[in-house]
DNA sequence: AATATTTTTTGATAAATATCAATAAATAAG
DNA sequence: CTTATTTATTGATATTTATCAAAAAATATT
């Protein structure tokens, strides 16, 4: 169970440590979809919602949710993938990057803050339903297999979370770079070829360094032939060493 | 709105910028209680869980929640104060202090991942329940407001963990310091003068900083008179510094 | 296609923070 | 009360990361 911190070293191998006794587990847990939580609900309930509902087309860029504003709705994304990310005073963080199928808002219920956390843009066109949150709450009121499955989503979030701050305060930036990489590889596309939506100013806020030093260490790795790179698209060549530097970086 | 970041400079303002467009929002949100939830129980529901309850005290130092165990139970603190923390394989990161009438357990609810994603250990002696999860579970199903109470105070903890995300991500070593503290003072001890219960690693590990910087930091602070400290005695001589210092820094 | 604009990349440098080592202070143990 | 042990502090140094500036590449505009 010891570890000794080594430094990502290209001359000798990457690593120095001495055992290896745990299994890797990426911080970016897989995200899940939340459209079954709608199988749970009545035929009136869903008729609430249908009465409540609002769908909207968003074009790439495009505001969904803006941090501050009050938050009047529940979103459910049905197509398209969006960022969700908190704007600091002089700092933008990526939370995380939502595909299909997903609420977004829900942390904002029953909070004695009635605005929203973050901001929400499009990544790519996104076809939402915006639910009136007053409908949205009516029903969680009357239905409480729903209202428990809210309890999960909200849950295996707040997960995702407590996994992301660990890695933000624990990893050196090597190690952050090669985590977003696999998440994005792992959570988001599924595969270990793709073609980011995010430009390099974004990869930097998602893994929470300056962009100069992202750029620096997606070279780096391309150079020790770990993934390979061209513009936006990615291709893992090495994913194991990733999971290594992810792990101990 | 435009700020010019600057450092904080001893010879100097402690800062230079040119407005001040906004109000100090702490990143440490006012904590709430939980005990209202009970409120909203019937006898029936009361009794499945006093049915279901073990009562026990623990010692300072004493681990409550062990991070990475089975998950079964909830837990509801009736007296003293404890903290949360995230073991990473180098690091660990305080992600808040607890203090009576408040749930533990409660992101550990709905998730496919049966354990615990925390260790809790009481900063000082402990009066605690521990409720089975399945009967804490069947009352969640029984009764929608208390399951939307549980939402609320779900919420209000994400809340609070986007704010510190931020903290970690945006702040100097100096705004986090002085984040700690004013967090510290407005959250856990409700007044200027205080002692805290924690060693300087503790502290370190609350404010995601080394030990040797976070002490630097607490006597540079003290040689501005901003605070005075004794040992684990604490006291805010000057609130509004360390709030400027908090934001800008 | 030529030009303007933005984004990405590289290099040099400065600043911030962690680490290591040594000492001092506080607490615990005998 | 003295000694041992842990915790806190200080100083020196190395490492990491951000910042600034400039160049290259990619994209948009005319």
């Amino acid at each position: 169970m010891i570890f000794i911190k080594k430094y990502y070293d290209k001359s000798q191998q990457y690593f120095i440590f001495t055992e290896t006794t745990r299994a890797y587990m990426s911080n970016c847990i897989k995200d899940i979809t939340h459209n079954e939580a709608f199988e749970l609900l009545t035929e009136s309930e869903l008729l609430i919602l249908k009465n409540n509902k609002t769908s909207i087309k968003y074009d790439k860029g495009e505001v969904l949710i803006k941090q501050g504003t009050l938050s009047n709705s529940i979103i459910f994304v049905k197509k398209g993938i969006s960022k969700i990310y908190i704007e600091g005073s002089q700092k933008k963080i990526i939370l995380t990057i939502k595909r299909d199928n997903n609420f977004l808002g829900l942390s904002s219920l029953y909070t004695e803050d009635k605005t929203y956390q973050y901001t929400v843009t499009a990544l790519e066109k996104c076809k939402v339903e915006l639910y009136d949150k007053m409908a949205f709450k009516e029903v969680l009121r009357k239905n409480v297999a729903f209202s428990n499955e809210i309890i999960k989503y909200i849950n295996h979030n707040t997960s995702r979370f407590y996994k992301r701050l660990l890695c933000i305060t624990e990893k050196n930036s090597r190690g952050k770079v090669a985590d977003m990489i696999l998440c994005l590889s792992n959570h988001i596309f599924g595969c270990l070829e793709f073609t980011i939506p995010l430009s390099r100013q974004e990869l930097a806020e998602f893994a929470g360094l300056s962009m100069e030093n992202t750029i620096r260490i997606l070279k780096e790795f391309e150079a020790d032939k770990l993934i390979k790179l061209k513009g936006k698209s990615f291709k893992i060549k090495n994913k194991s060493m990733l999971e290594r530097i992810s792990e101990f970086g």
